[in-house]
DNA sequence: ATCGACTTGAC
DNA sequence: TCAAGTCGA
């Protein structure tokens, strides 16, 4: 038996640019790839699912890349820890002794959970488990206040940030030659091959790359520049729509980090905000299903069930509010704009709890990360740090005459907007606004 | 401990 | 102008 050493990918399904696999390579053993489509989450999708088809496309990519290399990938579908198991006894039936395995850290709860089980059996098993950071250029417990707790307002967390990059000398932002050091195991590709999105139950449709369009141009340094002037029309492709690629590393922060630097403070600040909601979630796990300020758990939302469906499907009545949800029932993308707008008005106008539309979301955006999700949620319904206060109430006719004037996105999504088969609003702006801001005033000075 | 500051507004 | 409240140094 010789010995080998498994990098296992999760959400960084690229070969440049990565930490770990780049460590896993300068270790010294001979490295093997290693994917798992986990059915802890995709047992419970529906059998068409853009995400899971997008991160099969990217699978069948990374399996090219690494044979092109001279290596292999090996996927399996199954739980973590047995696919694991089931990687570790392919390799063993070859010859090889799995003594290490690497990984990119991922800061969630459920993978942070996942880590920990399998960090168990690696120890009980006599095999290192390494995890690496690459997911985000500073880790949460790398900004902390001077008295080492976490920051829950973003302006200082902000600064503090720049601070730490500074004090290690921008090296976190720099990118790793993952090729120059180290070796692939010797695996035969018939090794744990790729399985097809058919064999794990899922409609092949789901691996269409036009179902991901809206995240499929290229990003040049034009956008970029232009991030702080266009970022607000969604009209315009002015925004870089790099989510879906952070969300599944098919690009590297410090790329995109280091683009913002040069091009853009106001959108590194973006990035900036994305690692501020990955540290909170991570140093408070409970404000993924609590209000990160307890008070607001008080609101008596309204178990309004049509309301919320009128909401889903785009037909509250209120143009802007349709266009994004349609938007976002078709393309599984919605403008950011867009979407502070249509949160807004469910948790104000409707009173609708900020879970439904959270859950709404992570059924139906490609791009969905819980951290920015739940962040963003919180921020919308006024129950997180530093989120809008609660007596802002988004107006989305104004919100409309500011930045959509002309209708443009308007009438591309709801074609029938200004004309009789258009919807009437669910409810009336003027009374929808007091009554929030009541209910919340209620809730939260109740002793 | 005091005090300035606080993503994306609306009327 | 208005609208609380609390975070961070």
């Amino acid at each position: 038996m010789s010995s080998v050493s498994i990098f296992w990918h999760r959400r960084d399904l690229r070969i440049d640019d990565n930490r770990g696999l780049a460590a896993a390579r300068q270790s010294g053993l001979p490295v093997v790839g290693f994917f798992c489509f986990d059915r802890n989450i995709l047992d419970r999708l529906p059998t068409l699912d853009r995400r899971v088809g997008f991160i099969h496309h990217h699978i069948e990519r990374l399996t090219e890349a690494y044979a092109e290399q001279g290596g292999h990938l090996m996927t399996v579908h199954a739980r973590p820890l047995d696919g694991l198991k089931a990687a570790i006894a392919a390799l063993s039936a070859r010859g090889l002794e799995v003594t290490e395995i690497h990984t990119n850290r991922d800061y969630a709860p459920y993978p942070v959970q996942r880590d920990a089980e399998i960090a168990a059996f690696a120890a009980e098993s006599g095999i290192a488990f390494h995890l690496h950071e690459d997911h985000v250029i500073l880790p949460p417990e790398a900004v902390l206040k001077d008295d080492g707790t976490p920051y829950t307002v973003f302006t200082p967390y902000s600064r503090k940030w720049h601070r730490v990059l500074e004090s290690f000398g921008g090296a976190p932002l720099e990118t790793v030659d993952t090729l120059s050091e180290g070796s692939w195991a010797s695996v035969p590709p018939e090794a744990l091959p790729l399985p097809s999105l058919e064999s794990m139950g899922f409609d092949g449709a789901s691996g269409d790359p036009d179902g991901w369009d809206a995240f499929s141009h290229p990003l040049e340094d034009g956008i970029i520049r232009e991030y702080a002037d266009q970022r607000d029309t969604p009209s315009k492709r002015g925004t870089t729509r790099m989510s879906l690629h952070l969300r599944f590393g098919t690009r590297s922060i410090r790329e995109l980090a280091q683009r913002g630097m040069a091009h853009s403070d106001k959108w590194l600040t973006e990035l900036i905000w994305r690692e501020f909601y990955q540290a909170i979630l991570h140093h408070f796990p409970h404000s993924a299903s609590d209000a990160f300020r307890a008070k607001y758990d008080r609101i008596p939302w309204r178990q309004d069930e049509e309301g919320f469906a009128a909401w889903c499907e785009g037909r509250t009545g209120y143009p802007l509010v349709d266009a994004g949800m349609r938007e976002l029932n078709a393309t599984g993308f919605m403008h950011n704009r867009v979407r502070m707008v249509v949160a807004s008005f469910l948790c104000k106008h409707l009173l609708i709890d900020w879970r439904w539309g959270e859950r709404y979301f992570a059924e139906k955006l490609l791009d969905y990360e819980l951290a920015s999700n739940v962040g963003g949620w919180q921020w919308a319904s006024g129950s997180g740090c530093d989120a809008a206060p609660y007596f802002r109430v988004f107006n989305p006719e104004s919100q409309m005459k500011k930045f959509d004037p002309k209708g443009t996105y308007v009438k591309h999504w709801v074609p029938e907007w200004g004309s009789s088969a258009y919807a009437a609003p669910v409810v009336e702006h003027k009374f929808a606004r007091q009554r929030a801001i009541d209910t919340y005033k209620a809730a939260l000075t109740e002793a």
